[in-house]
RNA sequence: GCGCCCGUAGCUCAGAUGGAUAGAGCAUCCGCCUUCUAAGCGGAUGGUCGCAGGUUCGAGUCCUGCCGGGCGCGCCA
C-alpha cells in the first residue's frame, strides 16, 4: 500500500479512535483534515493540518489535538519521528521503507501504476477541437486539440470512460460559402477564367485538389447548372473532403476521436432534433417569442429591433436571453448546438467537457444555461477555455497575415519541429494562460527545452541498463530480478527524495483528473526529470552513487529498479500527454 | 456600458480543496568533464504576489471595491 495513504488511514483512525475515547467531540465532523507532503525538508516528509482544522469546532487548543493525535500515532511503525511545529501542524518524517516500498509498488504495477478511480467508470464526453470543415487546421487549433486529447486520456486514466467527441459543424450559411468556392475552383478546373476569387469566397489553394478530384468524378455535370441544382451536392462533397484534410492533421498530431457528430445530422433523415428540442423547451417554458434590448456599444442604426424566439437563458445565470432562429426562419448556431447537447445528455451522458478557444469564452454561460435546462440540472458541464497561442521563431513573433489563406496551418508546424514538442508546449501552460510557442527553442536539445529534458530523462535510464548489461554481463535485470532486489539498501538522500517524489504521481494524477488540467502531469514529469538528472550527476564526484557498481551486483541491481521505476512513471505520464518515451536520443 | 479571463523575480510561468520562510526555467554572475552520455549538475543574485479593505488560528489562493491588460457582447460559426 501506499505510504500516503497507509499514513492517512492511520490518522483517520487515530480520530476515530481519539472520539471514542472522548478525547474528542464523538459527532466531530474530520473529514476535512488534510495531510500533504511537505515543501521544506525541515518539515519532515508529511504534515497534518488536522489539530488547527478541528481546534475550533472541537473547541480545544490546536496544540493540544496535536499532542494527543502525536500519542495516538505512537505504535506506526512506519513513522520514526512526530513533531509539533508551528501554529498546530504534526509533521511526520517516515522511515526509509515507507519510500522504498514505492519502487515494488511501480514495477509490480507498470504501466497501471497511478491509476485512480475517482471516475468510478462513470462516462464522460469530452468534446474538442470542433474546427469548422472549411479548411485545413491552423496553429489556434492545436492547442485546443492537445489539450482536449490529452484531459481525454488523463481522465481514462483516472477511471472514467471516456468518450472523445469531434461536433462537425457542417451546416449555416458558411457551407454555402465553401460549396461556392469550390465550385469556382471546379470551373477553373474546367478552364474557365475565373480571374480573381470574389469577396466573401474562400480564396485558398487547399481547394484547387478538391476541384480537380470532383472534376475527376463528375467530369462536365456541373458545368452548366444553376447554383439550386449543384448547391446541395456540393454541400456535402465538399465539407467531406475538408473533413477528410482535418482528420489527417489530426493524425499528424496523434489527435484522436472516437465519434465524429454532424450538425447538419440532426435535421437530416426526416427529423429534425433542433425542432424537437425547442419544442421540448417550450413545454417547459424555458422559450418565448420576445424582444431582445439592444446591447451598449452596439451601432444603433445597424440594430433591428424584432420579435425573434429565444431561450430563457437568464433563468439558469446568463446575461440574457438567446435568439434560437434568425430573421430567414433558419436556426441559429446555438440552437443547433442545444439540440447537439441534448443529443449527448439522451445518449446518457451525465458528465460533459467541452475545449473551447478562447473566441469563443462568451459562449460559456449560454451553453451551461442550455445544459441546466435540458438536462434539469441533473449533468454538469465543465468549460475549458485555451488561451491564445504566439507563435514565436528565437524570440520574434512569426508573421501571420491577415489575409485569408495564408495562415500558418497546423501541418507546418508539425512537419517542422514535429509533434512531441507541439503536444508537450502546449500542455506546459494552465490551459487559461496565453502561451509562447517558440519554434527554434522546442527542436533545441538542451535543458532550456523542457520536452527534450523530460524525454532525456527517460533514455539516460535505458542508457544506464545498456550499460549495466556491458559491465555486468551476468547480471538478470528482469523484472522478477528488479522486483527481488534488495531495495532497503538505497537509502541515500536523493535516492530517498526520488522515490518520495514518485509516490506523488497517484496523487497528482487523481488532483489533475478532478480540476481537468493536465498541465499538471507536464509540470511533475520535469519535476521528475530534474530530481533524476541532479541524482544522476552526484555520481560524477561520488563514484560510490552511481547507478553501475561493477563490484556489487546486488546494489546495482536495486539502483537499476529505482531507475527503472523512474522511467515507468515517466513513460506513463508521456503516455497521457501522448508525448513519445524515447529509449535513446538521436 | 455589461460579462468572462489574466495581473506572482528583469523575462516566461508554476503554485488542487486556504497552510509554515512564495517556487521553477530563462537571463546575469561563480563553479563542476580522467564520467554509467557535461545533451548534464551545483551555487549566487533577484519579490510590496497590481492597489486597498474584509473573512480567520492562518490569504498569492476566498469576499468586496478600485487600477491595468486581453477577449466577447441578437439575426457568425
Amino acid at each position: 500500500m501506499n505510504a500516503l495513504a497507509h499514513i492517512e488511514a492511520r490518522i483517520a483512525t487515530a480520530l476515530e479512535s481519539m472520539k471514542s475515547a472522548g478525547t474528542l467531540p464523538a459527532d466531530l465532523e474530520t473529514s476535512g483534515t488534510d495531510l500533504e507532503p511537505t515543501r521544506d525538508p525541515s518539515h519532515g516528509d508529511l504534515a497534518s493540518n488536522a489539530a488547527m482544522v478541528l481546534a475550533k469546532p472541537a473547541g480545544l487548543k490546536p496544540r493540544d489535538i496535536a499532542e494527543r493525535l502525536k500519542a495516538a500515532l505512537a505504535g506506526e511503525p512506519l513513522i520514526v519521528k512526530a513533531e509539533i511545529a508551528g501554529p498546530g501542524f504534526l509533521n511526520l518524517t517516515l522511515a526509509p521503507q515507507a519510500w522504498q516500498s514505492v519502487i515494488g509498488e511501480v514495477l509490480a504495477a507498470g504501466s497501471n501504476f497511478g491509476r485512480a478511480d475517482i471516475g468510478k467508470s462513470e462516462a464522460v464526453n469530452v468534446e474538442y477541437v470542433s474546427a469548422n470543415p472549411t479548411g485545413p487546421m491552423h496553429v489556434g487549433h492545436c492547442r485546443g486539440a492537445v489539450f482536449g486529447d490529452a484531459l481525454a486520456s488523463l481522465l481514462d486514466f483516472a477511471g472514467w470512460k471516456v468518450t472523445r467527441e469531434y461536433y462537425i459543424n457542417d451546416a449555416g450559411a458558411q457551407v454555402d460559402v465553401l460549396a461556392r468556392s469550390v465550385y469556382l475552383r471546379y470551373l477553373q478546373v474546367m478552364g474557365e477564367d475565373i480571374e480573381e476569387i470574389p469577396e466573401g469566397l474562400y480564396p485558398g489553394d487547399y481547394l484547387i485538389p478538391v476541384a480537380e478530384r470532383l472534376a475527376w468524378e463528375h467530369d462536365t455535370v456541373f458545368q452548366s447548372l444553376p447554383e439550386t441544382h449543384w448547391l446541395p451536392f456540393m454541400r456535402r462533397f465538399a465539407t467531406d473532403a475538408m473533413l477528410v484534410m482535418i482528420k489527417e492533421d489530426l493524425a499528424a498530431l496523434n489527435v484522436k476521436h472516437d465519434v465524429f457528430f454532424s450538425e447538419r445530422s440532426l435535421t437530416e433523415g426526416g427529423k429534425d432534433e433542433v425542432a424537437e428540442t425547442i419544442a421540448e423547451l417550450r413545454a417547459k417554458g424555458l422559450v418565448f417569442e420576445g424582444r431582445l434590448e439592444r446591447p451598449k456599444g452596439h451601432d444603433a442604426e445597424e440594430w433591428e429591433d424584432r420579435e425573434q424566439t429565444l431561450f430563457k437563458a437568464t433563468d439558469f445565470g446568463d446575461d440574457v436571453d438567446r435568439a434560437l432562429m434568425k430573421s430567414d426562419g433558419s436556426y441559429t448556431y446555438f440552437a443547433a448546438d442545444m439540440a447537439y447537447h441534448h443529443n449527448k445528455l439522451s445518449r446518457g451522458f451525465r458528465h460533459l467537457i467541452n475545449v473551447f478557444g478562447a473566441d469563443h469564452s462568451g459562449y460559456i454561460k449560454r451553453m451551461k444555461a442550455a445544459v441546466k435546462a435540458l438536462s434539469g440540472d441533473n449533468a454538469d458541464l465543465d468549460i475549458k477555455v485555451c488561451q491564445l497561442v504566439r507563435l514565436l521563431r528565437a524570440g520574434e513573433p512569426v508573421k501571420m497575415s491577415k489575409r485569408a489563406g495564408t495562415f500558418v496551418t497546423l501541418r507546418e508546424v508539425v512537419d517542422e519541429v514535429g509533434r512531441d514538442p507541439v503536444r508537450f508546449m502546449m500542455l506546459y501552460r494552465k490551459n487559461d494562460a496565453t502561451l509562447d510557442f517558440d519554434l527554434a527553442r522546442v527542436v533545441e536539445q538542451s535543458k532550456d527545452n523542457p520536452v527534450f529534458y523530460v524525454q532525456y530523462a527517460h533514455a539516460r535510464v535505458h542508457s544506464v541498463f545498456r550499460q549495466a548489461r556491458e559491465a555486468l554481463p551476468g547480471l538478470d535485470t528482469s523484472s522478477a530480478a528488479l522486483r527481488a532486489a534488495d531495495i532497503g539498501r538505497l537509502d541515500d538522500k536523493s535516492e530517498l527524495e526520488l522515490m518520495r517524489r514518485l509516490a506523488l504521481w497517484p496523487r497528482i494524477v487523481a488532483g489533475a483528473a478532478r480540476a481537468h488540467e493536465p498541465h499538471r502531469i507536464a509540470f511533475y514529469l520535469h519535476d521528475v526529470a530534474s530530481l533524476f538528472h541532479s541524482h544522476w550527476t552526484r555520481g560524477n564526484d561520488s563514484p560510490y552513487l552511481r547507478f553501475i557498481q561493477a563490484n556489487d551486483p546486488d546494489l546495482t541491481l536495486a539502483r537499476l529498479a529505482l531507475a527503472q521505476a523512474c522511467a515507468q512513471v515517466i513513460a506513463s505520464g508521456l503516455a497521457i500527454l501522448g508525448v513519445e518515451a524515447p529509449t535513446e536520443m538521436r
